[in-house]
RNA sequence: GGGGGAAUGUCCCGAGCGGCAAAGGGGGCGGACUGUAAAUCCGCUGGCUAUGCCUUCGCAGGUUCGAGUCCUGCUUCCCCCA
């Protein structure tokens, strides 16, 4: 999406020349905010699990640009409306989670925002739960349901799809937009916001928070979305073999991590770049015209400062350590993701279970028929009998590597 | 309130004369080719202590040697009439 706004203010230009904007409802009035300094905006997070995903990472750069560009941000935790359960998509009779769980939940997502936002000077985190659950109904309904036109919720694309195709649309569902554009009222009165950011898929929610702060008499705010990300094969982002690409270091490994970022597509690492970066623009033009083989390079130093970001310089050179030893030597590297056994069971085991226990097959028939496949590799050697048993030898320096594929390698070691 | 449809492999969509571990796609995984890329081609895509055994077609019963398929009841969803 190519924006024409020229903007005045750092925070507009850079999130406009690295790709960040898709939509804003008043570019102009926007930047003028933002050139008079200390603009707050806000982004709402699940918390319907214990840690984010890299799906999340274009959002909280967003905030982070805020606060490098003189602005406050706030991320606000959706406690009270996870409370509820987001009902949209149609099936499966969603397990609400229960209090406990959701500050669980709250807990591990702020251990990232740590790392991105400095809350010494001037970043806040805040939980709608705070002022939602403390809602009277029929309080609700008089000062804030009645600013809520239902013909205009009808006209957003998410309704009147979901009406064509005959989707059933819940009555909470209905609501959640309600509560998210009242989150906005309150969020300006609490703290000044001015401005919501979120992905492009928000925008109608954002919208109507505009709408109701005009009814309510709060002053003009404004709504800035960022374009909803996939890959350039179309795949949405974040979801690989090993499942989401999760940002808490105790749910994917840092090198899990890098790896995520090594293995991007050519034709995305100059748009990544800017966007998972904070290199200089510079330097990103310099790296994305790499041709042919080199430009995995560029991968590299993508994985490289996405990782430094989330998971400290330190680990993101670990892994990249690791993955050249693995990948660019060959050599058995020792901080590969480990699984650890008692020596006794794991000598004699069986190959099929083995790789099970390693995490890299689901079950034994999905060892077998990778066998077939010549997909699984017991020290690089390709297993080629499926009743083959670990012995003694295959324990080098007490470490077996077991690989699947050519990317995905555990070291299985005996105790 | 009346009438007519629908629910299939635990990722999704979807075929399925009483012999079914169940067609076909998408997605995913693996192999070949490469550069840990894309594109392309090929294979796989219920579980297990495995020439066998067990569990799967909304739920519960029934008919049958044998049921995803036929019958009965129930649940949920959709459409038309009121």
């Amino acid at each position: 999406m190519t924006v024409a706004f020229s903007p005045k203010s750092d925070f507009l230009r850079v999130l406009i020349e690295r790709g960040f904007v898709h939509q804003c409802s008043d570019f102009a009035g926007l930047d003028e905010k933002a050139l008079a300094g200390g603009l707050t905006a806000y982004i709402g997070f699940d918390c319907t699990a214990p840690s984010l995903h890299v799906g999340s990472m274009l959002p909280i750069m967003m905030l982070r640009w805020l606060q490098k560009t003189g602005g406050k941000p706030i991320a606000l935790m959706g406690g009270g409306t996870t409370r509820v359960g987001d009902p949209s998509g149609k099936d499966e009779a969603r397990k609400l989670l229960t209090i406990e769980q959701i500050e669980q939940n709250k807990d591990g997502i702020r251990q990232v925002f740590d790392k991105f936002l400095d809350f010494q000077s001037g970043a806040i985190m805040i939980d709608n739960a705070e002022w939602l659950t403390k809602l009277n109904y029929i309080d609700f309904l008089r000062d804030v349901g009645r600013h809520f036109s239902v013909n205009r919720m009808m006209s957003m694309d998410s309704v009147k799809m979901r009406l064509e195709r005959d989707q059933e649309l819940s009555f909470i569902e209905f609501n959640y937009m309600c509560l998210q554009a009242y989150d906005f009222v309150e969020i300006n009165r609490r703290y000044g916001c001015l401005l919501q950011m979120g992905g492009s898929d928000q925008w109608g929610n954002i919208v109507t928070g505009i709408d109701l702060g005009r009814r309510m008499g709060a002053p003009q705010l404004y709504a800035l979305t960022a374009p909803l990300l996939t890959t350039a094969s179309g795949a949405k982002m974040g979801k690989t073999a090993a499942g989401a690409v999760w940002l808490n270091a105790d749910m994917l490994a840092p090198y899990g991590y890098w790896q995520f970022w090594r293995n991007t597509e050519d034709s995305d690492v100059g748009r990544f770049l800017r966007l998972f970066t904070e290199l200089p623009l510079d330097e990103i033009a310099r790296l994305e015209a790499l041709g042919g083989a080199e430009i995995n390079e560029a991968k590299k130093v993508l994985a490289n400062e996405a990782t430094a970001m989330l998971h400290g310089r330190e680990a993101a050179e670990t892994a990249a350590e690791t993955a050249r030893k693995t990948f660019e030597e060959g050599v058995l590297a020792d901080s590969l993701p480990t699984v650890a056994l008692p020596a006794s069971e794991a000598i004699g085991m069986g190959v099929l279970t083995a790789f099970v226990r390693a995490g890299l097959v689901a079950s034994t028939g999905e060892a077998r028929r990778q066998i077939k496949g010549g997909g699984l590799r017991l020290n690089d050697d390709a297993v080629a009998d499926e009743r083959a048993a670990l012995v003694a030898g295959d324990f080098r320096d007490g470490v077996a590597k077991l690989s699947l594929g050519k990317k995905k390698h555990v070291l299985l070691k005996a105790e």
